[in-house]
DNA sequence: GCTTGACATTCCAGTTGCTGTAACCGGTAT
DNA sequence: ATACCGGTTACAGCAACTGGAATGTCAAGC
């Protein structure tokens, strides 16, 4: 076997860009890959595993400096499997977070979709106004107070 | 009255920091400020009010290149009104896709941190083993066949 | 008078995770 | 011969800022 794979032929089968591949070794995500006689990069099944690995990690969002430390963790011999589920839960809160921001962010949009309807019928009048959809909200959201910006 | 105020205090009144505001002008999203005898910038209420819809706009994550359109339409007297409820619909089908999403992602995470309980009194034996946490699930997952990155 | 601090200015570089483009090379099919 | 396919490199660009350095001006405090 042995299987020696051209990076095209690894990126189909990731279903990822080539220009990935060679991202990650060029942050040394991945160490630099063999060359064949032609100087293409040729890859093993180990190399491929790390890769997909990483790929996997990605979906998962973490950023590629937490991957990073992950792999050289374990590059070290050390299980990196209780800084990992330190991640996880760290990212978990993250997630939470964002969907609530996310879903205060639809509702917002609703409500202007909702007054888009009620106002479209009407003529742009005041002059100050650049876009009474976006103003109106916002002064209705001022009033109630609704955003104090928590950053 | 007239009001002319300093880059810091414009910042400062709207939460946002002063860079951006330079930023929104170099972008020519905001004209030129005046300066005043130090080349400082100063700012009179219209423009804290466009930049001000500006910063309601992105805190709906319009972005910059939307929010453009809609000022240079407002600009040319046109309304941009029916222009922003599109843009809104578009917008609101979006976040719906993105909670969609890190929906799905908190899922895999939590079962990540589940698995974290089980493994985490194991001993790491697989030397092929980057982390069994992460590998496992893709495991677990391919067998499943739960994951087919639907982009 | 001098220093310190708080502002302002400009310009340049860096962030994250890639992706696009250009210019090139080599092998294969027609 | 030539077109096409895939590989290589190096460099630029995306979004939306943010940070830092070097410089300048003014006012207060010692």
């Amino acid at each position: 076997m042995n299987e020696l794979t051209h990076i095209g032929r690894v990126a189909d089968d990731l279903k990822v860009n080539p220009k990935t591949i060679r991202y990650y070794e060029e942050i040394k995500l991945i160490p630099q890959a063999t060359r064949n006689e032609l100087g293409h990069r040729m890859y093993i099944a180990d190399e491929i595993g790390r890769l997909s690995f990483i790929l996997r990690a990605r979906q998962l969002e973490f950023t590629l400096d937490d991957i990073g430390e992950i792999l050289s963790l374990r590059d070290d011999g050390e299980a990196p499997c209780l800084y990992v589920s330190d991640l996880v839960s760290k990212r978990i809160l993250d997630v939470d977070q964002k969907i609530a921001d996310l879903q205060r962010l639809r509702t917002e949009l609703q409500q202007l979709d909702k007054s888009a309807q009620t106002y479209s019928h009407q003529k742009i009048s005041d002059k100050q106004c650049i876009c009474h959809l976006i103003e109106n909200e916002k002064l209705r959201n001022s009033e109630n107070g609704i955003f104090e910006r928590g950053d």
